[in-house]
DNA sequence: GTATTAACTTTTCGCGCGTAAAATTTACAT
DNA sequence: ATGTAAATTTTACGCGCGAAAAGTTAATAC
């Protein structure tokens, strides 16, 4: 009966008794008109099933409701899995979030930067490239678009970063492979494009040195988001010239440690802490896969909803104005033991 | 010198000398216009660094360059990777894509649908969730917008499906582990929410009968969407309580085998082809952690490469018109031998 | 009962573009 | 030179909404 389809709000102010610019009003926040007011346009909407028209509505608003959710490569499940909580949060915030992957381009997340200008998004959470991003341009973003950074740093860009405090994990892991074994070397990309590479590289020397060992590096070679297997190549490559001054590998990442520890299966190594194992392996994250690896990953876990829920939080002090002019959360990591080492 | 920022196309029509309307056109296609026109606006361009506001051009426009792209949990690696594959497709036609996941949600998979007809897209990329679907509101949805399916089929909806020939992947599987040693097994979900997984179970069974064996089938509770974690709860239930009739598993799916695989390292049964192996496993889609599992996977591979490039030549001609009413286009699986089976 | 405030309506304007029709220019072949 | 088609301009209109200002109604305070 009567349930012609509603086009517009012109109609729906019709079909309700309301008026547009009050219903307008309402589509911003439901809790800022009259509350019979409100229930009034709600029995209209159920009935006609009305939704307002997003294009209409951005351009003239001076603020949308949108945020940007820029990850470096989303392949990669730790992204993934960190976007998605991010993903809900916003959601859960009245806010529509749009996920993008840079796909470990610099010249893509330049792209998608400037195409989120476009979206006159209210805020951004911007997890960059790191050592590769085109620092200028993510500053001149930062100034004109509320942005959070987060998992990678550039040197104080941005509303907040919110990350691990790589040191911190470094050391946490480093002094349970001493107390539990050989103290361990360190392996790692040579050229790593993401900057917490080098604090958990100087968290390493600094633990091994402070416990009195002598810190041993092993860099591999090789560029790109291609971890496991470059992992798996460069481990292998310094298995077979015993590179590895110990028999305990802490890995920059699980990414790199999973590759070696196919490196190690494919040498014939037992990986593990038992007394016939011949290698430790050890690795930092707790990527979504290192419990199911052969032998489960011990790593340090990064703290995935801490810095979801954090990120968003300061996002949304960023944009309603009541944020610091710039503020830095580093998480704690947490111990995981598995059997690896 | 006068680079004033320019907001709109009036303005750009005045700086170039060319009417708006023109500069509409160039926008919306810039072979539609003269070339010698199209060098000025081009030159214009270059000085003045001005792009068309978003909202205004899809607003209007009966037809945007939007395509949606959704994947039904895209912290799974398959997702992210065919994913990423159909962006870059969609960008290189000329199409802005859009990223979603239900994150195995019908609710959110509904609620994506519903903001997707707001924006008016082109075209849409879909990968349903498969059984859990709001059958209902796909199909509405696929009727008002031109939509492939892909990876998950749904009953003849959509312009096209793109898939694989799930039955073809385990046949040659199977014959594989039957010619290699003993037949296998099937190791599944007992209620699997993807319909692929029955078409495979379907292919085991006839395989295994064609080769004159008894097919035997393990499933296994639980759902959702973390399969490596159920793959090892209810794997080392089955290998508890003796469920696999023989030495080699095959898995409906590599996430459920690197589960499985867990499972049997647990178990310190050594997985492999080696004379001094317990047991042998395999899965299916060449996921891609599958390589670096220890020991690395043996599995059948989808062809991500040809899927994407598939849906997206039959999201292009349904958009432009050109395509049949339905197709369907099935790929076959590559076996991939490694060391586990 | 009047004053005050919040909620709401009305009015008017504008955003930046698409689109359609008619008029005009340009390019090209005859 | 003439005709024709394609390209472009001009003109005019509309999309669906946000925003601001000024007036109106309703709820609360005293």
């Amino acid at each position: 009966m009567g349930d012609d389809k509603i086009r517009n709000m012109d109609q729906l102010a019709v079909v309700s008794g309301i008026s547009r610019p009050t219903i307008s009003k309402y589509f911003q926040d439901p809790t800022s008109v009259r509350v019979s007011t409100r229930q009034r346009i709600e029995a209209a909407l159920e009935q006609y099933d009305y939704r307002p028209n997003i294009f209409a509505m951005n351009q003239n608003r001076k603020l949308t409701k949108n945020v940007g959710i820029v990850v470096p490569y989303i392949a990669d499940p730790f992204f993934a899995e960190i976007a998605r909580n991010l993903e809900q949060r916003c959601v859960d915030a009245g806010f529509q979030p749009t996920l993008f992957s840079s796909h470990g381009s610099p010249e893509l997340e330049r792209e998608i930067l400037n195409n989120l200008r476009l979206l006159k998004p209210a805020g951004v959470l911007l997890a960059p490239l790191g050592r590769a991003s085109d620092q200028s341009a993510v500053e001149a973003f930062c100034v004109d678009v509320p942005t959070v950074l987060f998992d990678s740093e550039i040197q104080g860009l941005g509303r907040a970063y919110i990350g691990s405090d790589n040191p911190q994990f470094s050391t946490q892991i480093v002094e349970y492979l001493c107390r539990s074994g050989e103290p361990p070397c360190f392996f790692e990309m040579k050229n790593p494009s993401n900057p917490n590479a080098m604090k958990r590289r100087q968290g390493y020397i600094d633990a091994m040195e402070k416990l009195g060992h002598t810190p041993s590096i092993v860099g591999a070679e090789g560029s790109g988001w291609e971890f496991e297997e470059i992992g798996r190549l460069e481990g292998g490559k310094a298995l077979a010239s015993n590179l590895f001054t110990t028999n305990t590998v802490l890995c920059s990442n699980d990414r790199l440690a999973i590759g070696l520890l196919t490196a190690c299966y494919e040498f014939k190594l037992q990986v593990g802490r038992s007394h016939d194992a011949a290698i430790r392996v050890a690795g930092q994250d707790d990527h979504p896969f290192s419990r199911f690896t052969c032998p489960p990953l011990t790593t340090i876990a990064q703290d995935y909803d801490a810095i979801a829920g954090r990120s968003v939080e300061a996002l949304l002090r960023a944009i309603d104005g009541t944020g610091a002019e710039h503020e830095t959360k580093l998480f704690h990591g947490r111990l995981v033991v598995r059997d690896s080492a």
